[in-house]
DNA sequence: TATTTCATGTAAGTCGTTACATGATTGT
DNA sequence: ACAATCATGTAACGACTTACATGAAATA
């Protein structure tokens, strides 16, 4: 139940139209919590027809119409309940370490160049961070919304500096000759077939 | 699409019934690929009746009773097609990140211990990994298979890594005191609800 | 026999993804 | 007028979560 506090987050920084959250999405915010155009209007409608936001007196009732809403007092408070309750952190998940698993199994066709293909991926990623550190956080800044807002981009900053050592770790493993050489692996494992 | 080929992989290793496929998703998959035991029968289903794995024959067929799967030569066909195709990484979701965010909007009540909490969890992991790492990959070994089940296993020690020392970083910045002292976002930010 | 544990499943509901539909505005 | 774009939605489906149901085996 992330999303509905995401959208709260978004709207209590700015009030914005379905269309307008959907680019921050794109941008800062779905930097760590990702959502579709679908995913926003669905959401915007429960929020309102609970009562934790409305649509801006301005805006018209009709469809193609832009609709901007703001927070409302329930809304500000729901979020703080839920930012103050702890949760239990969710178990990851992560398609390319199970496929390395079962490149371990059926062999390693393919996967050198879609590590290399993350690996461009997370390289640039992280540039991006940086270059926004450098823009939106110069040394010495000190408010304490300030300083969470940092160390926010700073997880970004550093999950992608691991991913990109990881990755040029794993190529590494990946194409070092082995003692059969680094290209038999599949035929091996096809012999073992069936094995404990 | 990964949880069936989770399970393929994982049927590989070793033929399983549902309930000891569930409680090694619990131990070394579910790592990085969590799955419940709904999640897996159903799926178990869905795989046996598609013709990719099939019910060992000492298997009897009533409810309650032990039933153990092996993978076909189509399962493994298929594994290895969707371990060769390249895929997109998925964006992330982290829920910590965003009452992190959400936090400096509307105070940062109850979030430390929460920090804390995380801390200690991701320490007790981390050591886990370890052990895992000092039993099962002593160094020297050189085959490609178990390179690539050590290149796993890195990623997680190295992500467990970089979470305790993110929250160790969140924590100081938490409680440093600022310009105002620590204690007076709330306020602080009521007052500048509504701009930009 | 009664309880617990093992083991396999069903059902309902939410969340996320993909594809498509519709109205309004702007530029040519 | 026409096309492109902005903007708001609907519909369908699959994935995931939570709660519950049922049968078999062990054990007290």
């Amino acid at each position: 139940m992330s999303l509905p506090h995401a959208i709260l987050t978004a709207l209590l920084e700015k009030p914005s139209s379905g269309l307008e959250l959907t680019r921050r999405f794109d941008r800062s915010i779905g930097y760590f919590w990702s959502a579709t155009h679908q995913q926003i209007y669905r959401e915007l409608g429960r929020l309102e027809r609970d009562g934790l936001i409305r649509a801006l007196p301005s805006a018209t009732a009709t469809r193609g119409q832009k609709k901007s809403y703001e927070v409302l007092p329930e809304g500000r408070a729901e979020l703080a309940r839920w930012t103050a309750a702890g949760q239990d952190p969710k178990p990851m998940r992560d398609a390319l370490l199970l496929r390395l698993r079962a490149a371990a199994v059926v062999g390693t066709d393919g996967i050198e160049e879609d590590l290399r293909r993350h690996l461009a991926l997370h390289r640039n990623r992280l540039a991006e961070y940086e270059e926004i550190e450098c823009r939106d956080f110069p040394p010495g800044s000190d408010a304490i919304e300030d300083r969470l807002r940092h160390v926010v981009l700073r997880a970004g900053i550093d999950l992608e500096t691991f991913w990109t050592r990881w990755l040029a770790r794993a190529l590494d493993e990946l194409t070092a000759p082995g003692p059969n050489g680094p290209s038999d692996l599949a035929d091996e494992v096809h012999d073992r077939a069936g094995e404990a």
